[in-house]
DNA sequence: TGATCCCGCCAACGG
DNA sequence: CCGTTGGCGGGATCA
């Protein structure tokens, strides 16, 4: 702890030293390539404005990215972690200082300048290739990647607005997903690959090769109408409004559906699936926007709507041309040029993986949580054609997830809430047990998952995750070098689905000062070409033009990925933005033996019951998000809800016998807790992502300790989210003792805030370099891979100060069981955790602690 | 002049 | 009533 202790202090005294050394520090510390774009690129106005970034005006005033460390700025920073409101009014300060400052430093001319960059500098193109510099294309599973969009934008020097576009697109392409109200996680290109299979097949059912093929062949105004009328009978199939999940926009929009249902994710996974069906691959956007307007609306295609569509796709193909998954081209038909996109992306797709992982993954479309999806579907669907709708448990459970969802996002964002919630909540109260459930469900499932996802894809997975293994903070390599113990791999392997990688690798911790962002040096790179260049060039190479757009893409190319320890760094740096990092903590926890349990004697109670009548509610809101599933898409329905339960029924079953097995146990590591920490205001327990592995620690009890230890960052502004997702689930299997389970984000947050906080010497910096050790994966669970031992959660900003916790008690609710990997990224994960509260105290923020619960 | 697509109004949505 | 999301399309910029 002390050593925590003295971190944060050196931090908070470090970042308040001066914005200079603050800034300095940032980067050096996040070194991220990321930044360094964002830098380049924000800054390349803020720069021009401001001269050097070192000033530390323009520290705070780029700062919209990373605020300057200042003791002020500490505070600014836990206030607007403290509520959005604030978080707001500060970014409006800062906003203005910034202006000020600005305009006063530098020349208006400049400004100017700025503005003139324009048009292309401002392209959502580059705006992309900016975010996506900032992380890796196969995150660390143990990282916490969740982005924060106000950091980003800030970071970014863009609108909120803008963000979301492409969030929306690649939220489509399941490379981020939404955990809450302006927090998202990042997978990277993870998952990508079964994304775009599913869409494949998506667009198979829905014969989108036909209609582009017919519409290619007839003139324009032919092909409208017939499209409309295909698409007509496409709906009528209803395989189209299964197709999304999320969103059936034939039935939606007649019925004045929300806009989301024509939103831009639609959009984009239906442009996706064109290419992925098309022979050529080549797609151009007329077409693309008569197909998707027939499905649409048949009716009410008239030329503001071509032109609106139009517009959106040019949206979308930015994003995806920055993702390199497309590149623009033009192609010559009967009425002449027009342009078109050209599909760079992988070529095969076929479901390879795909059909095992199916089961488990979550569909392409339903890039928000599934619960979303699942929910809007069931909802929708009445009136739609989704014939799940009908069934009552569905729609019960469809309720509850928008419930769950409702609560998750509109809840501020900041997770703290929960936390505050765990924290004042007893643990016994039904809620928690319920939480406890939940939890303990999901990580059953996760792990189950996760072992499934593991075996069947490792192979390839394994090669892109990195291993946690590696020492090397700096990234995960992709897995294949890192390796050491297979567990490892497993761990890693994420499903390539899942979000959420279950990752847990013992050795992988990062360390802190690196930033964290393991990144696969391997992986291809993507280096990214300017969005614009490279629209007519081939993506990959060459692009840079000169454009200056181009330049700066090129530095962005580099991409964290490539960067060793840049990419880390700049995760950190968002994650964490700087300013908002506060600190991290780790704790490792073990629970209580007592509280051990009974906790595990309830959830196997409950899961008994839950067995028999079947996954409560939330549980199955859950699985729709863990598994997201579906590979079939079609969320349809009932069917694949059915699937979804029986799924994590037989995974609970599963588990439990496994769980029964083992006993429960833990030895408390015995580490008191401390409540201590949490000098700043707040923790916030990094989710998953900042997990890096568990790392065993031996314990003086001779078994091994896993304890986890999490890696608490302080929420940007708010921002906090555990992420659940990637957590994944050490230990699948955990059979004894210590359970420490790898409890998802959520859980984990609740824990820590409840926990106290312990000072674990592995903590994370140690442990890093420890954790490589194969020790970890040692015994316990044969199984898991992870093992479990002790979660390590990184911080994920270097200057965070990690804290480690030991919790007593682990309250985990399913303590016992199996370490959970949680998909659900959905908030509801996050209001499953239940910690026990007990000790805790973290102030968080005062933030409505209700919510949640709820 | 057509292709692109930035910008930001403003509504939907949820708390 | 407020904050977040994000549809939408005017109109600026680019080629």
């Amino acid at each position: 702890m002390t050593s925590t202790l003295l971190d944060v202090q050196l931090n908070l005294e470090i970042n308040p030293s001066s914005s200079t050394a603050a800034h300095e520090k940032k980067e050096v510390v996040f070194a991220e390539p990321h930044t360094r774009l964002s830098a380049s690129g924000r800054s390349q106005e803020a720069q021009k404005v401001m001269g050097p970034l070192s000033t530390p005006t323009k520290g705070s005033s780029e700062a919209p990215g990373g605020e300057p460390w200042t003791p002020t700025s500490n505070l600014k920073m836990l206030i607007s972690a403290a509520s959005p409101e604030i978080r707001n009014r500060e970014k409006e300060k800062n906003i203005a200082d910034e202006t000020e400052n600005s305009s006063q430093d530098t020349e208006h001319g400049e400004e100017a300048e700025r503005l003139q960059l324009s048009r292309k500098e401002k392209s959502l193109g580059l705006l992309c290739h900016k975010f996506l510099a900032r992380y890796p294309d196969y995150p660390n599973p143990a990282v916490n990647n969740d982005i924060c969009l106000d950091d980003v934008a800030v970071e970014l020097n863009v609108e909120r607005r803008r963000i979301y576009d492409i969030m929306n697109v690649l939220e489509s392409l399941n490379m981020v997903s939404r955990l809450a109200k302006n927090r998202y996680t990042w997978h990277g290109r993870a998952q990508l690959a079964h994304t775009l299979a599913l869409l494949q097949r998506e667009g198979e059912k829905h014969h989108y090769s036909q209609q582009i093929q017919q519409i290619r062949q007839r003139p324009a105004e032919d092909v409208l109408e017939m499209e409309g009328e295909e698409k007509e009978n496409e709906d009528t199939d209803g395989e189209i409004t299964l197709r999304e999940p999320g969103f059936s926009e034939t039935s939606v929009d007649a019925k004045g559906a929300s806009r989301k249902d024509k939103s831009l994710r639609v959009m984009s996974q239906k442009f996706v699936m064109l290419f992925l069906v098309s022979s050529p691959r080549v797609v151009s956007l007329e077409n693309a926007a008569r197909i998707l307007i027939g499905e649409d609306q048949v009716v009410d295609q008239d030329k503001s709507k071509f032109k609106t569509k139009i517009r959106r796709l040019y949206d979308i193909s930015n994003v995806l041309s920055s993702l390199k998954l497309i590149k623009k081209v033009h192609v010559t038909e009967e009425r002449g040029r027009k342009p078109a996109f050209k599909w760079t992306g992988p070529e095969n797709l076929s479901l390879q993986g795909l059909q095992v992982e199916a089961s488990s993954c979550p569909r392409p479309l339903e890039s928000r949580s599934s619960v979303d999806n699942c929910a809007k579907n069931l909802f929708c669907s009445p009136s739609t054609k989704r014939g799940f709708t009908r069934h009552h448990s569905l729609v019960k459970l469809a309720k509850s997830i928008q419930d769950d969802r409702r609560k998750i996002n509109s809840a501020p964002s900041s997770p703290v809430k929960i936390i505050s919630d765990a924290v004042t909540g007893s643990f016994y109260t039904s809620k928690m047990d319920h939480l406890a459930e939940i939890c303990k469900m999901q990580l059953d499932q996760q792990a189950v998952n996760v072992q499934k996802l593991s075996d069947l894809k490792e192979a390839a997975h394994l090669q892109q995750k990195s291993s946690v293994s590696s020492p090397i903070p700096p990234a995960m390599t992709p897995g294949v070098e890192a390796l050491c113990p297979q567990t490892v791999q497993l761990s890693f392997a994420p499903p390539p689905c899942c979000s959420f990688v279950p990752v847990l690798v013992p050795q992988a911790v990062y360390v802190s000062h690196t930033p964290v962002r393991p990144r696969p040096v391997a992986r291809p790179l993507p280096s990214s070409t300017a969005v614009r260049s490279m629209t007519f060039e081939s993506p990959r190479g060459a692009n840079t033009k000169a454009s200056p757009a181009s330049v700066t893409v090129t530095g962005q190319r580099r991409r964290p990925g490539y960067e060793p320890a840049s990419p880390a760094l700049k995760r950190t740096c968002l994650e964490g933005s700087p300013a908002k990092i506060k600190r991290t903590e780790t704790n490792s926890k073990s629970l209580s033996p007592k509280l051990c349990e009974i906790l595990q004697a309830r959830l196997k109670d409950r899961r008994g019951a839950l067995n028999s009548s079947r996954a409560s509610v939330r549980a199955l809101h859950l699985e729709p998000e863990f598994k997201q599933k579906n590979p079939h898409n079609n969320p349809d329905t009932v069917e694949h809800s059915m699937e979804l339960q029986y799924f994590l029924e037989t995974e609970e079953r599963e588990e439990k016998v496994q769980n029964q097995t083992t006993p429960t146990v833990q030895e408390s590591t015995g580490h008191t807790n401390t409540e201590t920490l949490i000098p700043t205001g707040y923790l916030i327990p990094i989710s998953q992502q900042s997990l890096l592995g568990f790392k065993e620690t031996p314990t003086s009890n001779g078994e091994t300790n896993k304890t986890p230890t999490y890696i608490y960052r302080t929420p940007t502004a708010g921002s906090i989210t555990p992420s659940p997702q990637e957590f994944t689930p050490s230990p699948l299997p955990v059979h004894h003792s210590t359970h420490r389970v790898s409890p998802n984000p959520s859980i984990l947050n609740f824990t820590l805030q409840n926990l106290a906080l312990i000072h674990n010497p592995h903590s994370t910096t140690h442990t890093a370099p420890e954790q490589p050790s194969p020790v970890p994966c040692t015994h316990t669970h044969a199984h898991t891979p992870i093992q479990t031992h002790g979660m390590i959660f990184i911080k994920p900003v270097s200057p965070l100060t990690l804290i480690s916790l030991q919790q007593p008690t682990l309250t985990t609710p399913k303590s016992g069981s199996a370490p959970q990997q949680c998909f659900f990224h959905t908030p509801v994960s996050t209001m499953v955790t239940p910690t026990p509260s007990k000790s805790l105290y973290i102030p968080q923020r005062k933030l409505d602690v209700s919510s949640e619960e709820h």
